[in-house]
DNA sequence: AATGTTCCCAACCGCACCCAG
DNA sequence: ACTGGGTGCGGTTGGGAACAT
């Protein structure tokens, strides 16, 4: 960690509280755009904001970072909540991972605003067959013997099969999805593929190549063949990108200026500076560059 | 129209964890 | 081994919008 850029020697700033105004959002944005958040301490400082580290990294996370969907949840996706709710209880930020787009605080929001009211429903629904199911934390929730009966939906499909050698490994299943979710959040894995502006029909071993900021891994050639979900394969080689091998020779230069650092969650602010430059470079209509998001 | 109540969401708070020194 | 700073997470709260009376 190591915050090198804080000065300790500072006296204590007044810090602002509540609602930020779209001029502190501007000034946030910008000044991620420009120099990237580094040490959440220091980015108020730079952007010349008087809030706390801490609030700025939460109005980054929940409102300003880019490949977030706005407005209400699409049934599949609350389908999706209450699958990994079932499994996984109250952990936001890893049922986060399974909706992209979306932020924990907004699942947790959406959870206690409508989800829970409708489970009294959905256990009713249950009674008479139902296997309680307990999580980690010893919650139990009525509604999940359904979840988990529903395992060959095509989610639970992709899930396992994301997980599957852990899940395979061992009867607590419980616990090596936790297990699964802590090794996943410590990890590199991949949390983002350009696909740029082919479709995802496209995708193969051709078409396709890693790029990363580790140089043993830059030459390896990874691809899938047919789904979004195979790309589970992509995660024993830790941060990785996928694009149209066409324009990584002529990118990757810039794209490494671009990242020096393995991948975070909130690096995606450099897909969206990457999306941009694509679309610049390449003369393609921005709205042609897709970004796909992989948890 | 005015007032009271409910609901929702953004943001804060406290805690746990990690890591460097 | 200990300590302190930074980060991330989950629980909680406060304010405002929407709705009811």
């Amino acid at each position: 960690m190591g915050c090198k850029q804080m000065d300790k020697s500072k006296p204590k700033q007044k810090h602002k509280k509540g609602l930020w105004s779209p001029y502190e959002d501007q000034k946030l944005k910008d000044c991620i755009l420009k120099h990237g958040h580094g040490c959440w301490a220091s980015v108020p400082i730079n952007a010349g904001l008087q809030r706390t580290g801490k609030s700025c990294r939460l109005r980054w996370i929940n409102y300003l970072r880019p490949g977030l969907k706005r407005g209400t949840f699409s049934t599949d996706e609350e389908e999706t909540i209450l699958t990994f709710h079932g499994m996984l209880g109250n952990k936001w930020s890893q049922i986060a991972q399974h909706l992209p787009g979306r932020t924990d605080n907004e699942i947790k929001n959406h959870w206690h605003s409508y989800l829970k009211k409708r489970m009294p429903k959905l256990a009713e629904n249950e009674e008479g067959h139902a296997r309680t199911y307990t999580s980690e934390n010893g919650e139990s929730s009525p509604y999940s013997s359904m979840k988990l009966a529903s395992q060959n939906s095509s989610k639970m499909d992709s899930f396992e099969r994301i997980e599957g050698s852990l899940l395979a490994d061992t009867d607590q299943s419980v616990s090596a999805n936790n297990e699964f979710a802590r090794e996943n959040c410590k990890s590199n894995f991949p949390k983002v593929l350009f696909s740029e502006w082919l479709s995802l029909d496209h995708f193969n071993r051709q078409d396709f190549k890693v790029i990363t900021s580790n140089q043993d891994l830059s030459k390896n050639n990874i691809g899938c063949n047919d789904s979004m979900f195979q790309l589970d394969t992509f995660a024993q080689y830790g941060p990785v990108l996928a694009m149209n091998e066409v324009i990584t020779n002529e990118i990757n230069r810039d794209f490494n200026n671009m990242i020096q650092q393995p991948l975070k969650f909130e690096d995606q602010i450099f897909v969206n500076d990457f999306e941009e430059f694509i679309s610049r470079e390449f003369n393609r209509n921005v709205d042609d560059v897709h970004i796909n998001y992989i948890f």
